[in-house]
RNA sequence: GCUGGCAUAGCUCAGCUGGUAGAGCAGCUGAUUUGUAAUCAGCAGGUCGGGGGUUCAAUUCCCUCUGCCAGCUCCA
């Protein structure tokens, strides 16, 4: 029974076949460390974990040692069991195992709960499955780290041991995977961003990274892409400063919900803040004047750059970091037009992420425990988000209880090289601020009325886009961004004086050439020009120099072969209008 | 912040159980004038992350601080 490969396309088998491993794993760290105590072990996206509670640290020699084991067991082909127990019964037989954790999962089972545990060989875990049959339908696995991990994911409980693995149907398939991993890391942001002089932090500013020539010219292209895309859409834009005062933060709500992520200053013995967040500086922008319901919906845009303390442990080259640029903007507005307003932008977020080929994924943040204002305000808020996106017909899902201090929010995941995603666009609703600013508008009546205000960003932090962009496209960036758009190569010194003329052509055409006239063989300037990642690299010797032409290799493309200058000059020019990927 | 690991030249890394450091690439100088992924030679470059301790002697052992990596927590 059984006997064929399982269907690992088949997400619930695949599943199946990972969560069985982690009892394996399991059952091998019992055997091998029987003091220890067992919390969890579920399947992930990749693999499986399960975490332990053992004064002994795991170290990488143990990790062989468990895999032996856990061989062993597969070998074995023990049949997994599952029998059912009353709550009592469950209770007491995980309380005479000594599995604390387990004692404390059952006890918060809800009361109609059939408890259910797996057998293999001497091993029993409570489980509610399902599982594979045997232990020996197991083939491949890898054990690939261990870390710390809260007990139920509580950063006021004990940190547990918690081993990660993966595991196939096939030593080739595992080894594919793994090879995968592999390649993925030479695209980390961190790796090609010092090869290619992006950014780069140093000890003196951890979570502050320095952006370096190449690594602005990313950034300035994306800003102008920004301020263009804004301008077509209605947006104005303004600058407001990074410090103020700290009666401003009081206002705002943010010296009581989120003082331990802000940094503070004092000037002239007064107390200031430093900005973790644009909103309170639009706020003071927008009741500068009176507004007109005929004014709304006004929609200000910022790039603003804040500053927020970061857990030391949390940061991550420029994905998460302690000062970053927001793509921000405030749109105020009449309650009615709040749907549509919502809907503008995420068909503005759709745009700019289609535009690279991203995918991405949406997540309804709600209510946190730490918020303000109502119940019956946050509802009405969550469900014009919700409409709108249903109205629209995409997908999400929800992130409970992950909303900001002052709104639910739609946030915009995307992914790195490695697959983990990180939070880019977001779309907030605020019913909060407006409040607490008093911030108005005169009505058709000539009365004051209550604005309703988004906060809203594209690419999230400029940061954090540049390092998805850089894993995404491996450094090989649409040429537009592109730092080097043009290499010129000379086969020998010769033939400067022509690649210096074309050079200066192409650069008066505005793009960004650089020029190779150094006395060293073709093959060694080529090879620079491709680690630099150029996107063209035209090779320039005596056939080219005579007929006007260049010998054209595309970083993405290949060998182009040899083209007149003016064809290279217009190739690259639409190329860049159309924001080629 | 927490758990574990790591920190040697600009970069990538060697350096067994303690005896004050080495390679490749990059850099500089010279020669080579070259047609699609590395021409040759020479030179220079490091108080071995910071501080303290043990020792006759510490890059090596211990403590501590800082930073980095993976994960957890948190989040753009």
């Amino acid at each position: 029974m059984a006997k064929e490969k399982p269907d690992f396309g088949n997400e619930e088998v695949r599943l199946k076949y990972r969560h069985t491993t982690s009892h394996i794993l399991a059952q091998a760290v019992k055997k091998l460390w029987p003091e220890a105590k067992l919390a969890i072990g579920p399947a992930i996206a990749d693999g499986f974990y399960y975490d332990f509670d053992l004064e002994h640290k795991f170290t990488d020699q143990d990790l062989n040692k468990i895999t032996k084991e856990m061989k062993r067991i597969t070998k074995a082909g023990l049949p997994l069991e599952r029998f059912e127990l009353p709550r009592e019964e469950a209770l007491a037989f995980m309380k005479e195992q000594d599995e604390p954790y387990k004692v404390e999962l059952i006890n918060d089972l809800p009361e109609d709960e059939i408890i259910s545990f797996y057998k293999q060989g001497d091993f029993t875990d409570l489980c509610a499955g399902p599982h594979m049959e045997k232990t020996s339908q197991i083939k491949a696995i890898k054990l690939t780290s261990v870390a710390g991990a809260y007990w139920r994911g509580d950063s006021d409980r004990k940190m547990l041991q918690r081993i990660y693995g993966t595991c196939f149907p096939s030593q080739e398939e595992l080894d594919e995977y793994l090879a995968k991993i592999e390649e993925a890391k030479k695209r980390d942001h961190r790796k090609i961003g010092k090869e290619m002089d992006l950014f780069a932090l140093y000890d003196e500013g951890p979570g502050f990274p320095f952006f370096m020539p190449n690594g602005m010219i990313i950034r300035n292209e994306l800003e102008n892409f920004w301020r263009e895309e804004h301008r077509k859409r209605g947006y104005e834009e303004i600058k407001t400063p990074l410090i103020l005062n700290e009666q401003l933060w009081h206002t705002s709500g943010h010296w009581d919900h989120y003082q331990d992520n802000m940094y503070f200053t004092k000037i002239d013995g007064e107390d200031y803040a430093i900005k973790p967040m644009n909103c309170p500086g639009a706020m003071l922008a927008y009741e500068r004047k009176l507004h007109s319901y005929r004014d709304l919906p006004i929609r200000m845009g910022e790039l603003g750059q804040v500053h927020r303390h970061e857990l030391s442990g949390a940061l991550h080259g420029l994905m998460r970091v302690r000062t970053f640029t927001q793509d921000d903007a405030h749109i105020f507005m009449l309650p009615e037009q709040t749907k549509d307003e919502i809907k503008g932008v995420i068909d503005f977020i759709d745009y700019v992420y289609s535009l690279f080929g991203f995918k991405y994924h949406i997540e309804l943040s709600t209510r946190p425990d730490d918020s303000m204002g109502s119940p019956e305000e946050w509802d009405r808020a969550e469900t014009a988000l919700r409409e709108a996106m249903e109205e629209k017909g995409l997908e999400f899902v929800i992130n409970e209880g992950d909303g900001a201090f002052y709104g639910p929010k739609l946030d915009f995941h995307l992914e790195d090289s490695l697959g983990r995603t990180w939070q880019c666009g977001t779309i907030q609703l605020d019913f909060q601020m407006p409040q607490r600013f008093d911030i108005t508008y005169i009505g058709p009546d000539g009365e004051k009325h209550r604005p309703v205000m988004i906060h809203r960003v594209i690419f999230g932090s400029i940061e954090r886009f540049i390092g998805i962009l850089i894993e995404h496209f491996a450094g090989k960036f649409p040429l537009w961004l592109a730092p080097v758009q043009v290499k010129l190569l000379t086969v020998t010194e010769k033939f400067a004086g022509y690649a210096e003329k074309t050079a200066e052509r192409l650069r008066e055409a505005g793009l960004r050439v650089e020029l190779d006239i150094r006395n060293e063989k073709i093959g060694y300037k080529l090879r620079e020009a491709r680690n630099e990642r150029c996107s063209y690299i035209g090779v320039i010797g005596e056939r080219e120099a005579e007929a006007g032409t260049l010998t054209v290799r595309s970083s993405k493309a290949g060998e182009l072969g040899e083209m007149p200058v003016s064809e290279f000059e217009a190739k690259l020019l639409k190329e860049i209008k159309d924001k080629a990927v």
